[in-house]
DNA sequence: TTCTTTCTGTCAATATTCTTTCAGAGACCG
DNA sequence: CGGTCTCTGAAAGAATATTGACAGAAAGAA
């Protein structure tokens, strides 16, 4: 008895030498397209390798199935495995304390935010976006909620590092007015609002949208109600066993975006980089690290 | 509205925003484990997803199927498209893009960086410090540098919902000594210095830490120099293929301590929490959530 | 708050799939 | 050539999947 290599395939090719002609019709068909074909109703199989259901029936049970759904689910935990990211099945504990720890407790969700929320990106959404984020002919605003504005902080110290023209609007609904009134059409607005969402951020998206301005969002995995007017939304998972929402995830999508711009305009930003670090080396407040 | 990608995955993303709320979780199910996850029957999808099975077949009609078995087929053509060949074992992480998209690239040393940073941590010492932060008797001081600014902004905006008696030290080094001034024995100064360290940060640890102040020093593989006084220190992997630091690893760090300190106290924070909501609804800022 | 609208799960009907039985077809051997 | 065996597909029955109708629940608006 040849030991069967653990997959289907592996299976089904060990056990080839054993089939009646009519079975390896079958199993030249599943083999041929392999897992696809196989995953479609017995019907369908059977009419595809044009053969009779019960063919197909019999021979899964040869092959040690206990029926045809129990080969499909087979299949389906197979590819499951095949196609995983690298977030997936990863240790990544706080190595001697207990699972009940809260290093631990929080690392699992964490994880599945971060999984969660890159399944989501759009890469076609992302690398438009990036080109609108990277284009310095335009005024790049950005702005944030309550909890999201150290976010949108972060965001306006490196977007300021990498390219001009970037302007942080305060926290302060009272000062807003005052930054549409600069905003011209076509410029970019990077907006943060995570839940609770604020009503004040979503007039401003819609009178910036409506003056002809780019709306990009990061919010969270319930949408912000700014996400009627955006151009761009990248949408993050930020739910914790906690009272509050865990940014991680929203700060990863963050540091993409940030890290596409650079690259986009490397030149650019490589000779910006230069230049700031001359000016921090003159005013010595920084250490320089070997 | 950006066009669709034409795979099942893109119909999904860009009727993400229209769908309703068991619609999400479903499509979340479905995306978090493309496609393996929407290859089953109608009835174990709408388990996995925690949803009823008319839900399912709502969403896939409201995604333009005429019913079950066609998104099904649907998914099988794709999947037939994308590995026809033997083993192709596409190693998609983000989506459909290659393994050189920024999203890609920048994935698998963010997980690095978790991994690192968790296995680190002297759970002892986190306990320790957790109970420092908790310790509402005392005052408690939040402080960071140029990029850091935005991280303890954040630390200072979730401790003032935690616990009282919290103060954020502004940017600006030329005020802290009037901080300073305040500080007593046994009070607590949180801070965060990452790479290039800034010697001003190191002053005022040096300061604080001779008036008898409890310094936890949250840093980056390479240790600020603030180390040498600080009575805790935390160690976060920052690096990334970028010309800057990636704050993700930080940012968990953090999240755990708060949430630590959240739980530590939780009776007390959970009035607090209470009474945060009652005042967000009398001002009319913010928007109800599910 | 109350009313309206929209959503979501339970249930039942309908359709499809899966399995089993069985008889005919074909292969092999004497 | 006839007998015996295995294989194969047709058809029926059982099981399951899919869909539609409905009513309670939740969300949003006035």
């Amino acid at each position: 008895m040849p030991k069967a290599s653990g997959t289907v395939r592996g299976l089904i090719r060990d056990s080839y030498e054993s089939l009646t002609q009519a079975e390896r019709k079958l199993a030249n068909s599943l083999l041929e397209n392999y897992p696809a074909s196989g995953l479609a109703s017995i019907t369908i199989v059977a009419a595809n390798a044009e053969v009779s259901t019960p063919t197909v029936a019999r021979m899964v049970q040869k092959l040690g199935f206990k029926g045809y759904p129990q080969f499909h689910k087979a299949l389906r935990d197979e590819l499951e495995a095949t196609i995983s990211g690298p977030i997936k099945k990863r240790e990544v504990w706080a190595s001697e304390a207990p699972d009940s720890h809260m290093l631990n407790r929080l690392a699992e969700p964490v994880m599945q935010n971060l999984s969660q929320t890159l399944s989501h990106v759009d890469t076609d959404r992302f690398d438009k976006t990036v080109k609108q984020l990277a284009d310095s002919e335009k005024q790049l605003f950005v702005v944030g909620g309550r909890i999201t504005r150290a976010l949108a902080d972060y965001a306006f110290t490196h977007m300021q590092a990498v390219r001009p023209r970037v302007t942080n609007m305060t926290s302060s609904s009272a000062t807003w007015p005052h930054y549409l009134l600069d905003m011209a059409e076509g410029d970019v607005l990077l907006m943060f609002d995570i839940r609770r969402y604020e009503t004040n951020l979503q007039r401003l998206a819609e009178m910036a949208a409506s003056r002809g301005v780019t709306v990009v969002l990061i919010t969270d995995q319930w949408a912000s109600p700014v996400a009627k007017v955006a151009d761009q939304v990248f949408t993050c998972w930020v739910e914790i066993p906690s009272a509050w929402d865990s940014n991680i995830a929203t700060m990863m999508m963050l540091e993409a975006l940030i890290a596409a711009v650079q690259e986009e305009i490397w030149p650019e930003t490589r000779k910006r980089f230069e230049r700031l670090d001359a000016l921090f080396d003159m005013t010595r407040l920084f250490r320089k690290f070997s």
